[in-house]
RNA sequence: GCCCAGGUAGCUCAGUCGGUAGAGCAGCGGAUUGAAAAUCCGCGUGUCGGUGGUUCGAUUCCGCCCCUGGGCA
C-alpha cells in the first residue's frame, strides 16, 4: 500500500494506524527522514509510534552520507522483500514523489559515478558555471537541460566523465520497479493549501519545543553540499531568532508542499485522493480499497 | 490643537512633468530518472485612503475629510 501526501498532511499517522490494523510494516518513502541525526526536524515517526508496529528505512543513514534515490531503490527493495518473507503487508508511506516513482515506474539502470569523479566535476561546475558546463555535455543532453539548470547539468557531466556516455544513453533503458508485478493500492492524501500551512506552522512551533535546536546545532559543521544541509529548518534555526526562523521555516515548507502537490497532482492523478480534513475516514476508505 | 512626512499589489516600496501603474518578497501554475525537503521554467493578482473641484481625461494638480508615524504644544 503506498500513502503519498504533502509534508504535514498526517501521511505517518494514517500509515501507522493502517499498519496496526492490517499487520503491516511501515516502509519510509522519503528522502530527509533517511537521516538518523534529524528525527525531529524531519518529522520522523516517534520512537512510541516506531514501537506499535514495525518501521522501516527511518533514520538508517547519517546525516554526513550522501544519500540518494539509487540507494533508496536497493533500500527499498531489501525493506519490501524482508516485508514479504515475513507475511506483512507493506505500507510505504512519505511525500518524495522521485521516491514513489522508483517504487512503481522504476528508475534506469546507471553505474554508480566514483566519488573522485564527483568531486572534479563540482570543482569545475563551480570554476566555469553552469552554462559553461552546459556547452561540454553531449548534444543529446545539452538538447533536453536548461544550461541554467545545475543540478541536472552536473549529474550530466558527471555521468559522461564516468561512464564515457551521454546521460540520454542510460535514461532510455528501462529498470525493474521495486513493486514489479505487485498489486498495489495507491493513496494520496490531500489538504487544502492554507490549512496545510498552518500545520506546517504549528508543527514547527513543536519541534522547537522538542529538541530541533539541538538537532541544528549538533549539524553545524555539515557539508552544505550533502543533501541533508537542505533539511528545512535547519538553516533557519541557526541564523534566526525563533520568531523569524519559525516564519521562514514555515514559507519555506509551504513552497516545498506546492511542489509536492504539483507532483501528486500532475504524475499520480489516477491515484486514490482522499481529503485529511476528516481523517476518521481515511483508515476506513483505505482498508476497503484492500478487501 | 498646530507643524512635518506618508497612505499605490497580501507585505516592503518605486513611479506617473495629467493619458487608469511596476519591482523585490509572498502567492499561483508547470517540469521533474542516483542531491528530489533538491533543481529549474512560467504568471502581476490593484476602487493608486475617501470625497468634491479643475480638465477632453485625475492615481498624478487644488480644496476638504479620514488614517498612520514623528515633532511642537
Amino acid at each position: 500500500m503506498l500513502i503519498a501526501g504533502p509534508t504535514a498532511s498526517g501521511k505517518s499517522r494514517a500509515a501507522l494506524e493502517l499498519a496496526e490494523r492490517i499487520g503491516g510494516v511501515v516502509i519510509n518513502a522519503d528522502s530527509m527522514q533517511v537521516y538518523r541525526e534529524a528525527p525531529v526536524l524531519t518529522a520522523q515517526p516517534s520512537k512510541e509510534d516506531q514501537a506499535r508496529v514495525p518501521h522501516r528505512l527511518y533514520g538508517h543513514v547519517s546525516a554526513r552520507e550522501a544519500y540518494s534515490v539509487g540507494r533508496y531503490q536497493a533500500d527499498a527493495q531489501q525493506a519490501f522483500d524482508e516485508a514479504r518473507a515475513a507475511g506483512r503487508v507493506a505500507v510505504f508511506a512519505g511525500g518524495t514523489g522521485l521516491y514513489f516513482a522508483a517504487l512503481t515506474e522504476g528508475l534506469s539502470e546507471m553505474p554508480p559515478v566514483p566519488a573522485p569523479i564527483r568531486a572534479e566535476a563540482r570543482a569545475r561546475l563551480d570554476a566555469i558555471g553552469v552554462a559553461a558546463l552546459h556547452a561540454e555535455l553531449d548534444p543529446a543532453d545539452a538538447s533536453r537541460l536548461r544550461p541554467s539548470d545545475p543540478q541536472r547539468v552536473l549529474r550530466a557531466y558527471e555521468i559522461l566523465r564516468a561512464t564515457g556516455r551521454p546521460l540520454a544513453h542510460w535514461q532510455a533503458t528501462k529498470g525493474k520497479p521495486v513493486l514489479d508485478g505487485t498489486r498495489v493500492a495507491k493513496f494520496v492524501l490531500d489538504l487544502d493549501r492554507a490549512a496545510l500551512r498552518e500545520r506546517i506552522r504549528a508543527r514547527f512551533e513543536a519541534m522547537l519545543d522538542q529538541g530541533a535546536l539541538d538537532e541544528a546545532a549538533a549539524l553545524e559543521d555539515l557539508d552544505p553540499a550533502l543533501p541533508a544541509a537542505k533539511i528545512l529548518g535547519l538553516r533557519e534555526i541557526s541564523r534566526l531568532p525563533r520568531h523569524e526562523a519559525v516564519r521562514a521555516a514555515t514559507i519555506a515548507t509551504g513552497q516545498f508542499a506546492k511542489r509536492q502537490s504539483t507532483w501528486f497532482r500532475n504524475r499520480m492523478a489516477d491515484w486514490n485522493w482522499l481529503d485529511v480534513q476528516d481523517f476518521g475516514n481515511i483508515i476506513p476508505a483505505m482498508l476497503q480499497e484492500v478487501t
